[in-house]
DNA sequence: GTCTATATGGTGATAGAC
DNA sequence: GTCTATCACCATATAGAC
């Protein structure tokens, strides 16, 4: 109880300086200066992917240079020729991170069948779990240490996406077609345990001795899911 | 896909030393001896509690001794003089965590009504989220990071507890108090759904604007937790 | 037990040759 | 663009006076 100390993330970042935004540089020129264009993406792109590797494990402190040099393999040197510091790299990773991220949340629409959008909006989460599990996790650990860097971007889209599919649900519940659960809560339990199994990996695979990597397993997990979240545990009569 | 490498914690960790456990020392004594004792003691647990607030936010490696012993306003000099390193520090805070983190999970019995039983340990890890959310978060961060100091003392009682559990869920499935569902998959839905509460906390509060300190928002996360697990979203027909 | 140095080494980032 | 040095800094941990 002695700390509720409001710390901030700490630690020196020596200027920005004129933030070049490397990345976003695309504009049509001469087909030389296009190909070299694409060479500098995909090796920024070999070095997002290192990094993503090892933030998601590690997150941003636990992680060095060097290791993300290494894994990429790349010199530290040349790391920071395409990016101008760790934080725009970390920053870069997330950018990333949240187009994977964001995208399934769109699917379902008012004039699906509530039971079929629901089923596939499990699978389509839990697929995201085995495909992406680093995404996962490092969406995770920057949300548990606040999202510092993530929250700002990510507050109104995700508040406005919400809000479309509260309506949504709500239109289902209306009809009839939806037993009365508060939307909201029901949106935080279908990503909450999906979420988990790539999360919580290590604690499942101790429990279980499996991973959503076992075929088999991976369907038991979603059958469990579907039936769980639409039925419930209580015996029909 | 470069990523795969099984990196180690790394970074320096000086000698062990002769691991002198100064935390258990505890043996009957003269009352001056066990007075001095009980100050080391709750000096200790000051310290622990500071560093967890701390560890819970930005990690091993993303906090510094030095803001551990300013939140617990000892020296750095000083603080070192009750843990012999930065990692005993941290594994007497995971070592804490733990003996908060698995009692709940005792909780039902195969004698009790299964209904009442999972709406009740459902309240139980609820409460845990709201009182307990830094114990939450430290959790999901070891364990998202492969929880290589505490999967080996952890893996052995998670596993029997698990087990037992499964057995109590199985007996009400085959007594027909309960749906058939899988139990492991139910378990780890219970886990899910509650701890999301604690560790997206950020995420929830930028949804909704509220967290589970507003009691009103507390009991309508728990009534409807309460209401899937139970009863699905099927409409009853 | 608590303090003031200080040892030691890793880390992010830069300078400048090629 | 890529390399070899090298910087300044900060972190963990220790030594030794009081």
């Amino acid at each position: 109880m002695t700390n509720q100390t409001p710390v901030p993330p700490r630690r020196r970042l020596t200027a920005s300086k004129t933030a070049k935004i490397k990345g976003s540089a695309r504009e049509p020129s001469a087909s030389a200066v296009d190909r070299r264009s694409r060479m500098i993406e995909s090796k920024r792109e070999t070095v997002i992917d290192a990094a993503l590797g090892l933030f998601s494990r590690f997150g941003l402190y636990g992680t060095s240079l060097d290791q993300i040099a290494t894994a990429a393999d790349v010199s530290k040197t040349n790391l920071l020729y395409y990016f101008d510091s760790k934080e725009e790299l970390y920053v870069s990773v997330l950018r990333q991170l949240l187009e994977v991220w964001l995208q399934p949340l769109q699917t379902f629409a008012a004039d699906q069948d509530p039971i079929e959008a629901i089923k596939g909006y499990l699978r389509v989460k839990l697929e995201l779990s085995r495909d992406y599990p680093a995404e996962s996790r490092l969406f995770c650990m920057e949300v548990m240490q606040g999202a510092p860097l993530m929250l700002a971007e990510l507050e109104q889209p995700l508040r406005e996406l919400v809000e479309s599919k509260v309506a949504v649900i709500q239109g289902w519940i209306d009809a009839g077609k939806l037993a009365p659960v508060e939307p909201r809560h029901l949106i935080f339990s279908l990503w909450a345990t999906t979420q988990h199994y790539a999360d919580f990996r290590v604690q499942i695979e101790a429990v279980t001795g499996k991973t959503l990597d076992d075929p088999v397993f991976f369907e038991e997990a979603l059958t469990s899911l579907q039936a769980l979240i639409l039925d419930g545990i209580r015996p029909r009569s």
